[in-house]
DNA sequence: TCCGTTTTGTTCTCGCGTTCACAAACTCCT
DNA sequence: AGGAGTTTGTGAACGCGAGAACAAAACGGA
């Protein structure tokens, strides 16, 4: 969870926007309205109603109309949205409408994947170097950036800006890849690796594990097959 | 039970088990302490307390003791918990006891990626099938194992007898793909795709979205940018 | 056996998130 | 202009999950 123990004595910078709390649920469905309302706008569709975002989005209409108030009013009573209104608006509140510097840091069977997924560059992050402990893969291009030295990680960090980095290495070295980008100065990370990572505070950390995914349908799967013996 | 009500879970009632209703919360951190307790079996750990294991997996101790109480009483008071007995109550409850056959569709990039996942086999899955639409690939090994056409999935579903399958092809191919597995008989789905599946009552589907994650911390990190000029 | 220590299992309370339901606001048609 | 029809934005009710706090149970030592 990250920590939202700013609140002491923010004084608002901006007098337009108040310091609008956006509970984290929203937060973690604004990203998939955005990618719906970009399919909308790629299908051609100009404006749209609260029930067919709602659909492309997967969620309930009720839902997505309270999401969309904690950052505004960006809608039309009786009409609807503006799809590329709302798309910019939900963009820049989610803070994609520049991209991201990223670096990854492991390029082994995930790393290639991760640097050749093109979905990085389309939705708001760039990736600005490839990063692993092995000198036999330094030089290497991938997706067409040279894999570089571990040790670089600060020096890109400071040159480049970077706040975000990905961890794809092996479980026993993901901590201390964790501790090396924390003291370089990166503030996000995105982890792989199938362990728990312990982060200063102020440092946010997301997993994403494919094993624990599994494990939760293998858990539905097995209640599916015992209460229905057919 | 001749009703065809079918609603997202059915709630199976047996004579046997109580009617233990696990939330949902609690499922999804089941894995993790799952995984937790056999790293700690791994350090040769035999018996822990609820602290210990809370730490391991990055939790509160009381969240910890009251999702295994949803499971039963496997503790002792004043001792703790055996590792290896408690590791395999979970393992039992979650149905990974035995290994679960699993299908992989799309072998390109992140295809390659989880065909040569080891986590598959040690955390109770088994790849029996690499399917993929593109005739160049047939016949290829990858991780050892055959890729074969996209066709042959209702085959491979019939003789396996697979309940799980993992989409990893390109969005405009996922709901496709899906309608094809459901229709294969397979009932929960690892989705990759960067799209909303629809699928019917009954079938589970679990997605894994790295833009949305990358996303998420985006807006975070644009929050403490803005908010600490300091 | 009895008492202090330790740690589990559970109860209780609080806050967050979801959903319902409706007033407000906008368009269109007569 | 006014009314009918639509759709948004939001107040309120409700249910679930998180965490604190404590009673119950096991162990060990005297
Ligand atoms: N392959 C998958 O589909 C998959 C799926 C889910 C999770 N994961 C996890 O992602 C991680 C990577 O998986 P993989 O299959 O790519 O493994 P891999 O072994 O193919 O690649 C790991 C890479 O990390 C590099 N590395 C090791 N230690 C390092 C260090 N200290 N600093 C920098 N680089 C270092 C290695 O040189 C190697 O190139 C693992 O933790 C794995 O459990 C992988
Ligand atoms: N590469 C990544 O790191 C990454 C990360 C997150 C999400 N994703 C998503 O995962 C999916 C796959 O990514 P990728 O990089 O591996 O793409 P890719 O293009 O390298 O591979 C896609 C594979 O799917 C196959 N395919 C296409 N249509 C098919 C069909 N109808 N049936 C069977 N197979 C079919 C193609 O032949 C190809 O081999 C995409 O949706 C992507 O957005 C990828």
């Amino acid at each position: 969870m990250p920590g939202n123990e700013r609140a002491t004595h923010v004084t608002a910078r901006t007098p337009t926007d108040a310091v609008r709390d956006i509970p984290e649920a929203t937060v973690a469905r604004l990203p998939v309205y955005l990618r719906a309302l970009t399919a909308l706008a790629d299908g051609g569709t100009v404006s749209c109603s609260s029930e067919q975002l709602a659909t492309a989005a997967g969620v309930n209409s009720a839902k997505l109309r309270k999401d969309l108030s904690y950052l505004g009013s960006y809608g039309t009573r009786g009409v609807g949205y503006d799809v590329e209104y709302l798309r910019y608006q939900i963009a820049r509140e989610i803070g994609v409408t520049q991209d991201w510097p990223v670096v990854i840091v492991g390029i082994g069977n995930l790393g290639h994947a991760l640097a050749n997924f093109s979905g990085f560059r389309s939705r708001g992050f760039r990736v600005v170097a490839l990063l692993d402990a092995d000198h036999t893969l330094h030089e290497q291009q991938v997706a067409g950036i040279v894999v570089r030295p571990f040790d670089d990680l600060e020096q890109i960090v400071r040159e480049n800006d970077v706040a975000i980095g990905v961890i794809s290495v092996p479980a026993f070295a993901a901590q201390d890849v964790a501790d090396r980008m924390v003291s370089a100065g990166i503030s996000s990370i995105l982890n792989f690796a199938p362990i728990v990572l312990t982060v200063p505070p102020g440092v946010d950390v997301r997993k994403v594990d494919l094993s624990i995914e599994l494990q939760i349908l293998a858990y539905h799967e097995q209640r599916k097959a015992h209460g229905e013996p057919v």
